[in-house]
DNA sequence: GTGAAAGCGCTAACAT
DNA sequence: ATGTTAGCGCTTTCAC
C-alpha cells in the first residue's frame, strides 16, 4: 500500500492512466500524439490529463528518451542590440524545426561563459550557439564534451564547432579606406581590451593604415556606450593632438565618443569623423546618424541556426566557417552629405 | 553480460565509480561536494571523471532530487534595452542565491509567452519571472500549474504570483503635469495596440488632462522605434493640426516620434516637446537628451529576484504587491534649458 | 491498439 | 566515511 505522499507530490502520468482507466504507455503515447491511438482513449486520456492538472515531467522524458530537442543559446551582452538581431535570425532560422531555445548572458566574464555552457551540456541541449564568445577554443571544448555547436561573429578551431561570421579584417581595412578616401590622414581606433579574442577589426584597420602609410593609433575601451564616451573625454583632456577620424570597434563605443565630442563643443564629422561597427538600430537612426560597417547579424543567426540544425541532424564532417562581406553604410557621422 | 552500446552512449556515475573503485553513491557525493568523503577518494574520483570526461547529467540528477535550483525568466523584447536593465537587477538580486537563470523571449505573441512559461514548468523550475508579459491572468495561472511567479512591470491577480512595478497611471500624469507646466495644451499620447493590457500610462495621461480641462489626443502605435516613427509621419501627413507636445507609451517609440520630427524639419521641443518612459540608455545620450519618466528597471529586476527567492524558499502568503514611485527625467526634448 | 516491464542516470535514505 | 537499494517520471522494446 502506497503511503500518502508527504510534499504534495505533482500529478504523474501513472495517475492519469490509472484516472482513464488505461496504462501508462498509452498515456505516453497521447501526450506525444501517436497516431497509434484510438480517438476514444486519446480523449478519455486527455480529459482526464486536465482534470488532473496533470503537467508532463520534461525533465523525466528527456532523461528517458536522450533527446531535448532543444539549443542552447549563448549571448556576451544584452544592452547591445546585434545580439537582439542575432537573435531574430536564429529564431527565423530555427522556426518550423520543432527546437526549442534557451537562452544565457556571459557578460564577457570567462567564468559565466563556461558556466553557462556546461549547464547546457549538463542539461543535454542538442546543440550550442555561442554568440560573442570570449573564451578560449580549448575552454569551450572542454565544456562542450562533444556538443554540437556555433560561434557566431567569431571564428573558433575546435572538433564540431563551426563558425559564422562575418569579415572583421575586412570591416576595418574598409573603415580607413572609407576615411582615407575622405580625406582623413590621422585615423585612430577605438580598440577593445587585449586579452579578448576580436582581434580581427584591429588588424584591419593595422592593416590598411599600414597600406596608405599612415602612422595607426590605437585606444583601448570596453565594448560599451559609457566606455566610448570615457575613453575619449579622456582623450580630449590629455591634451594630445586628436586624430581628425576614429574607427571604433563597434556602435555601442562610437555612439559614447560621439556622447563625449558634443559634450565637448566638437562636431561630427566637422571636428572628428566617427565610424563605428554592428549596424546596429540606434546607430543607424537619423538622430544619430553613425556610419557603420553592418555585418549583417540577422544572416548570422540564421546561418548559425542552419549550421546547428545540420550538426544536430548528424551531417557531420568538419568543422566549417561561413565569413560574410560586410557592408559599409554611410551616413552623417563621417559624411555630412550623407 | 552488458552489450556494448550501439549509440556512443555517454559516460555515467557508474563509470566512474568502477574507474574509480568506488561506489556510485560515493561518486554522487563528490560531485556535490558533500563534507563527508575522504580526501583520497575524492580525488581518486575526481580523476577518473576527468580520465573518462564525465559529464553528469543534470536532467536525472534533478529528477532525482526534485530540485532544479533554476529560475526561468521570461522577457518582451530584446530590443528594449530596459529588459536589459531588468536583466541586470535580476542577476544582481539573484546573486550568491546558488540559481541558475534560464531566459526566454516572448515577442508579445501570447502562444509564445505560455509556450516558454509552460517549458518553464515542464522543466520544473523553481520559479518565473516575466518582464513584460501581455497575456492573461488566467492563462498564466494554468501555465504556471503552481510554480511561484513574480511579473515585473504590471500588476495581476493570481495565486502565488507577485507584481514588482512602478505606478505607470502616476508616470502618464507625471508626464502630463510636467508639459502643462510648460506650458503646454495640446499635449497627444502616443499608445500602445488596444489589447495589450499595458493601459495604466494612458490612464494616467488621460486622468492628468482631464484634471487640467485638456482635450486627450489618443494615436496608437507598437512599442517600437519604427513604429513610432511611422505614426507620427502619418500624422503629420494627414495634415491635422498637430499637438505641441506628445507623450509615448515609451522611450523607443519616443526616440521614433523625434526622428519622424527630424525627416520632416521639425525641431525638438520647439515645435513639438516629447516625453518617453522607461529612461533607456540611448534615450538618456546627450545625443538625443529625450525626456523620460524612469521606472527604475534596475531595481525591479532587483526587487523581483528577491521576491521570487522568499516565494520559493517557501514564504508563502497571499500575493504581494510591489509599486515604485516614477521619477521624472528632464531632458532636452521637452525643457531646452536642461 | 494496448499493456508489462526494463531501464534512463541520478539522489536519498539507511545500513554498515 | 562508504556501500546498498529503492525510487524519480517517463520512454521503449516487446508481447498480446
Amino acid at each position: 500500500m502506497k503511503q500518502i505522499s508527504p510534499s504534495p507530490r505533482s500529478v504523474t502520468m501513472e495517475d492519469v492512466a490509472r484516472d482513464a482507466g488505461v496504462s501508462r504507455a498509452l498515456v505516453s503515447l497521447v501526450m506525444r500524439d501517436s497516431p497509434k491511438v484510438s480517438p476514444a482513449k486519446r480523449t478519455a486520456v486527455l480529459e482526464s490529463a486536465a482534470a488532473l492538472g496533470y503537467s508532463p515531467n520534461r525533465l523525466a522524458s528527456r532523461l528517458a528518451s536522450h533527446r531535448t530537442n532543444t539549443l542552447g543559446v549563448l549571448f556576451l551582452d544584452l544592452h547591445n542590440s546585434v545580439f537582439a538581431d542575432i537573435y531574430d535570425g536564429i529564431t527565423d532560422g530555427l522556426a518550423g524545426s520543432g527546437n526549442q531555445v534557451m537562452v544565457a548572458v556571459g557578460s564577457a566574464d570567462p567564468g559565466t561563459e563556461l558556466e553557462a555552457v556546461r549547464s547546457f551540456v549538463d542539461l543535454r541541449v542538442d546543440g550550442v550557439l555561442l554568440a560573442g564568445y570570449t573564451g578560449s577554443s580549448e575552454e569551450l571544448a572542454g565544456a562542450l564534451r562533444g556538443t554540437p555547436a556555433v560561434v557566431i561573429t567569431r571564428e573558433l578551431e575546435a572538433d564540431g564547432v563551426d563558425s559564422v561570421l562575418t569579415d572583421d579584417f575586412r570591416s576595418g581595412s574598409l573603415a580607413v579606406e572609407h576615411l582615407y578616401h575622405l580625406g582623413h590622414r590621422r585615423i585612430a581606433h577605438v580598440d577593445i581590451s587585449d586579452w579578448l579574442p576580436y582581434t580581427a577589426r584591429r588588424e584591419g584597420y593595422l592593416h590598411a593604415m599600414k597600406q596608405f602609410g599612415l602612422e595607426p593609433q590605437l585606444v583601448h575601451s570596453d565594448m560599451t556606450e559609457r566606455g566610448g564616451r570615457a575613453v575619449m573625454e579622456q582623450f580630449l583632456d590629455s591634451g594630445a593632438t586628436p586624430p581628425t577620424a576614429v574607427f571604433a570597434h563597434n556602435d555601442l563605443t562610437a555612439v559614447g565618443i560621439m556622447e563625449a565630442l558634443a559634450s565637448r563643443g566638437l562636431s561630427v564629422p566637422g571636428d572628428m569623423a566617427i565610424v563605428g561597427c554592428d549596424n546596429i538600430e540606434v546607430g543607424a537612426s537619423p538622430l544619430i546618424g553613425l556610419t557603420s560597417i553592418d555585418q549583417h547579424a540577422g544572416q548570422l543567426g540564421r546561418l548559425a541556426a542552419q549550421a546547428i540544425l545540420e550538426r544536430v541532424a548528424g551531417t557531420a564532417g568538419p568543422a566549417v566557417t561561413r565569413k560574410l562581406e560586410p557592408a559599409l553604410m554611410v551616413r552623417r557621422s563621417s559624411d555630412p552629405s550623407a
